[in-house]
DNA sequence: TGGAAAACATGACGATCGGCATGTAAGTTC
DNA sequence: GAACTTACATGCCGATCGTCATGTTTTCCA
């Protein structure tokens, strides 16, 4: 084995950070969060305890650090697909297909746990709803420029209803529903979309 | 006091069962499944954890029970529901209140709390996975009766969409999102259904 | 009415949880 | 290169988890 190790402080530092991070995000998706313990995280981390100890002081923060950890991950993966599409205003199918692969993955899963678990956990809530808030306009906002020339009130409408539609079409694909069903009911969402689309561009009701 | 007490057999071995479900999607609700204990349940239900070990053998047969439970419940509370609508064609808008306020209540909460722990537990994933689509098909066959005289088919996928579209509304609730916008959503939602609806009395595409 | 059986309570067990105290290795600074 | 700070490891603590063994109460049946 050669000496590769001559790390400074601050490099130390954030690769052990960073390796909490991803293996609580692995723990969330693998195990859930009711089995998301400490213990199983610097497992998967190749850490002690002591080490998740140094950096947060408590688990509670780790989480919190873990949610945002997941957003900025979930923005970078956001942009990589908007990156893909051919730019210009590829139309509204083309956003709605983007939402569903972004709310589809393995990320949008480990948040899907946090986000209920939050529900009563006052202070992972407090940590979760700023940043996703900020995320969902961030995502509002790049989906807009590939959705075209919509009336922004219009587009925000849709966006909403895509997202909320796609969060509990990814909660049916979690405990195994008919994918063929689901790929169904996208497809009739983008017809609807369209249409909408056109209704917008000819005269709002 | 008076004397009150006495029941038989049967009368008692079901008065702490229900006790105990009841107990355990209160303890859903109110604490989240990564935090619903046994002792936590039984204390709730005013009994001992010995008499939930009678009962089931192990905390995930009471689960399992719990589910079943739970899906009744949501049954009885559907068909209260649907009596308190006007009997007769009321129209696709109906139809989508009824499914919001299905899916919005405590029970719906307790449900996603345990299809969310699901995921990760094959055992707990087996027990709700023929329940909860049993529960779907009932419910899908009791709305296109209040829905009118829609296509079966167009029917079945404006249902399908509904029902997604409301567990995402139902998530983004818990986490205390926006209740304007979400009547917002809700209320844009029920237009498109009805203009499909006349797509579909006219010529579906 | 008395014994069998079912329903439920009590207490203890091993395992694991999150958190803390203490020790050791690696990097920084002078 | 020696004092010093930072990064991480080891081991233990009290609490709580789910489960089990054993006692106590209540209903049933002959």
């Amino acid at each position: 084995m050669t000496e590769a190790a001559h790390r400074t402080q601050a490099q130390r530092r954030e690769q052990t950070r960073t390796a909490l991070l991803d293996a609580t995000i692995d723990c969330l998706v693998d195990v859930g969060y009711a089995r998301t313990s400490v213990q199983e995280i610097c497992a998967r981390a190749r850490v002690s305890k002591g080490a998740v100890q140094h950096h947060f002081t408590a688990k509670a923060e780790l989480m919190a650090a873990a949610v945002e950890h997941l957003t900025t991950k979930l923005r970078h993966q956001l942009a990589a697909s908007l990156d893909e599409l051919p730019s210009g205003g590829t139309g509204v199918a083309a956003a709605i297909d983007l939402l569903w692969t972004g709310y589809s993955g393995t990320l949008s899963t480990a948040v899907t746990e946090l986000w209920v678990a939050a529900r009563t956990d006052p202070e992972l809530r407090a940590a979760i709803r700023p940043v996703d808030r900020a995320l969902g306009r961030a995502t509002l906002e790049h989906v807009t420029q590939v959705a075209g020339d919509l009336p922004p009130e219009r587009a925000e409408m849709l966006f909403w209803l895509t997202v909320n539609l796609t969060r509990g079409l990814a909660l049916d694909a979690e405990l195994g529903g008919d994918p063929h069903r689901r790929r169904q009911l996208l497809e009739e969402w983008k017809r609807i979309a369209v249409l909408l689309y056109q209704d917008a561009a000819t005269g709002p009701s």
